[in-house]
RNA sequence: GCCCACAUAGCUCAGUGGCAGAGCACUUCCUUGGUAAGGAAGAGGUCUUGGGUUCAAAUCCCAAUGUGGGCUCCA
């Protein structure tokens, strides 16, 4: 069922193990299976930046930067990922900007209520109930008072308090959010029957805040930091709480570590995939289709060679693809559970009185080719793939480039096995994540997330295939987290993450063991060597997830300049003169033949030019075409790392690249 | 969905109440070249849409649509 292999699932965007369970979600129906859930996306916490003032005086230093083979910049970026800091050592300080903050903030704005101010990755925010709504112009102000604390040095001085005094004090200065906090932490006290939780205030100089620290001794010890934007959040993220206005902020200990993350932003900014989109002629969005991509003629070539990569891997791995209707009745939706839990997702059709939605998720259409036949033991595993084109009415707010859309299409597939025949199935998965990824050069980590409280189905076979799944993990090697009751309801899953290399965590596919969904559900069965009816388990499994989505992300992992074997133009022949122009036609022909994506360069620009726009379109080869190369028959290529390589042979320059395209080297 | 901001030429953006702008791209002409921008001319916009204020609106106000930053990293 109604699973989401991978499909949109959103990255966690935090570059913390994939075992930290601060993020994680609610396991229920809704949320973990059928809900494409609302996760956070703090990656873009990275790119949230007001575009600069581009000049007219100044285009050169920021063209010629993006031209730049970027992967060398990528390396710089983990580089200056490695200084960051990464074990939360900053915290304090950060937490005590926070409260620098939130005093100036007081100042500038009596009145106001704060809501919770914690250190996040890379700074700090907090949230306040301000009497008017906050403007740009507002953040020099609010930076300018927080210097003057920090000038002052005031000391953070901590004091406890007996629980109702504390209260009253907070009450007494309308501060009800705080009262709301400690009623709430008294309350969990008592009902867990642990003792009434310390209460404590950290005053610096006049500002009293709620806090259990620990902070930085005085306000002089906070590093040089920067306001870098404010937006609405809703107090505790309930909507139906009042919505706070929350400043995010970033702190170092020196001007250089700021320097440098403002600096890894700026860059993450410019890899920003709908940057690149437009530029490299991608894709675009368009209002008459709100999160839905129109993808261009390049766009298209690079989903096809995903596509085509996934598609020979799966034909060699037994996989068979087939293809099931976009719109289908309401009927198959009430058996999957979709109608009763997914319904506000769905785009629902109308049509003679009879009830149609577009699909959201493959699985249930699966089930209906499983069904089609009696199957036999000997049938299974049968894997079924599918690039099924999907619809979620996501919320408004929420859509984002390719990484949040409405309309995607994952590379899905469900495999039925019999229980004996897990553990080979998981290994092959996993084998074919790790040689999928490699592709790209990602590395794939892996966390297995076990039963939640709320499961469906016999503890037993739970037990049983947790064991099969953790014995694979172990047995596959290198390091995987665990994270407790993080599965479905009806499925125990291993989730698979990456970095970037921006050094940004991203969470990628999900291989979900559905022990119970589909087999009950839609009652499948097989028949076994005894020819008995037998229940077969169901494996959703996505390897890209959705295409969109995995595109996104590699567009910013690559900074446009994509792997050889993908890339939308491979090679771009450069004649230098008109009068080249037709062997260049000829050269281009006989690549083409050989299956590459090569265009010719036939403008009327000076060969400088022409090299250029290449290098622009980040294209991996420039095939230089002049006199002394069409009377030889060769060709002069250059890489777009600026590297001139040694004329040669139209023929052997073919079978060359022929040779780079089909081994999906990551370079 | 909610909060805030933004929406001007294909792209990136100037333009704060009085004739619609720039660079790149595009078209044409000149240039026929050796590894990151040769030169000139031209064309191109109902300033997202709908209302309103005003003698006058790209500009101010309201709304819609879209886009962007966010919306439990828990005192």
């Amino acid at each position: 069922m109604p699973v989401d292999p991978a499909g949109t699932a959103r990255h966690s965007g935090r570059t913390r193990a994939p075992g930290d369970d601060a993020g994680r979600r609610p396991v229920g129906p809704r949320e973990a299976c059928l809900s494409s859930s609302h996760v956070d996306d703090h990656a873009t916490v990275l790119r949230r930046r007001p575009m600069p003032q581009q000049t007219h005086d100044e285009p050169a230093d920021e063209a010629l930067d993006l031209l730049a083979p970027e992967r060398g910049s990528a390396e710089e970026l983990l580089d200056a990922r490695a200084h960051a800091d990464g074990d939360g050592s900053l915290d304090p300080m950060r937490h005590s900007a926070a409260h620098i903050m939130a005093e100036a903030v007081m100042d500038l704005f009596p009145g106001t209520k704060l809501g919770i101010g914690p250190a996040i990755r890379d700074g700090f925010y907090y949230d306040f109930d301000l009497p008017r709504p906050l403007t740009q112009e507002d953040l020099p102000a609010i930076e300018e008072r927080m210097r003057a604390s920090i000038a002052a040095d005031h000391p953070f001085v901590r004091r406890e308090w007996d629980p109702d005094e504390g209260r009253a004090f907070l009450a007494d200065q309308g501060q009800t959010y705080k009262v709301e906090i400690l009623d709430d932490l008294r309350t969990a006290a008592q009902l867990s029957g642990t003792p009434e939780p310390v209460v404590s205030t950290y005053q610096q100089g006049p500002f009293i805040d709620l806090c259990r620290g620990p902070h930085v001794a005085s306000t002089g010890k906070v590093g040089p930091f920067q306001l870098l934007s404010f937006s609405g959040a809703y107090w505790r993220g309930r909507e139906d709480r009042p919505m706070l206005q929350r400043i995010y902020g970033t702190a170092w200990n020196t001007q250089e570590e700021l320097d440098l993350y403002l600096w890894r932003r700026e860059e993450a900014r410019k890899r920003d995939h709908r940057r690149l989109g437009t530029q490299l002629d991608l894709f675009s969005f368009h209002d008459i289709s709100p999160g839905s991509v129109f993808w261009h003629p390049k766009g298209q070539r690079l989903w096809r060679s995903l596509e085509g990569a996934m598609r020979e891997l799966q034909d060699r791995r037994g996989y068979q693809e087939v293809s099931t209707p976009i719109l289908v009745s309401e009927r198959l939706w009430r058996q999957s559970g979709h109608w009763d839990h997914y319904a506000e997702n769905m785009f629902v059709v109308e049509s003679e009185n009879q009830l149609f939605s577009l699909k959201p998720m493959n699985c249930p259409e699966s089930t209906v080719i499983y069904r089609s036949h009696l199957r036999s033991y000997r049938d299974l595993p049968l894997r079924l793939a599918e690039y099924g084109r999907l619809h979620r009415n996501e919320r408004s707010g929420t859509l984002s480039g390719l990484t949040r859309v409405r309309q995607f299409i994952q590379d899905d597939a469900h495999i039925y096995v019999r229980p004996d025949q897990l553990t080979a199935e998981l290994e092959a998965l996993l084998g074919e994540i790790r040689e999928a990824y490699s592709w790209f050069g990602l590395v794939p980590r892996f966390a297995f997330a076990t039963r939640p409280d709320k499961a469906l189905g016999d503890p037993a076979l739970w037990d049983r295939a947790e064991s099969i799944i953790k014995d694979v993990l172990d047995r596959h090697g290198g390091d995987y987290a665990i994270k407790p009751k993080d599965g479905t309801f009806y499925a125990p899953k291993i989730d698979i993450y990456i970095d970037d290399a921006l050094g940004r965590e991203w969470q990628m596919a999900t291989i979900q063991v559905d022990l119970v969904m589909l087999p009950e559900r839609f009652d499948l069965t097989y028949i076994d060597e005894s020819g008995q009816p037998a229940r077969p388990m169901a494996i959703h499994r996505a390897i890209y997830g959705s295409l969109e989505r995995f595109i996104g992300i590699l567009i910013e992992h690559f900074g446009g300049a994509f792997p050889f074997w993908c890339a939308p133009v491979q090679a771009v022949v450069v004649p230098i003169a008109d009068r080249h122009l037709e062997a260049a036609e000829e050269l281009a022909s006989l690549l083409r033949g050989r299956g590459l994506r090569v265009d010719v360069d036939e403008s009327s620009n000076r060969m400088q030019n022409k090299i250029r726009v290449a290098q622009e379109q980040k294209v991996p080869y420039m095939l230089v075409l002049g006199d002394r190369e069409v009377e030889a028959r060769t060709a002069a290529p250059r890489t777009r790392a600026g590297e001139q390589q040694p004329a040669e042979a139209w023929e052997a320059l073919a079978d060359r690249l022929a040779t780079e395209a089909a081994d999906r080297r990551p370079e």
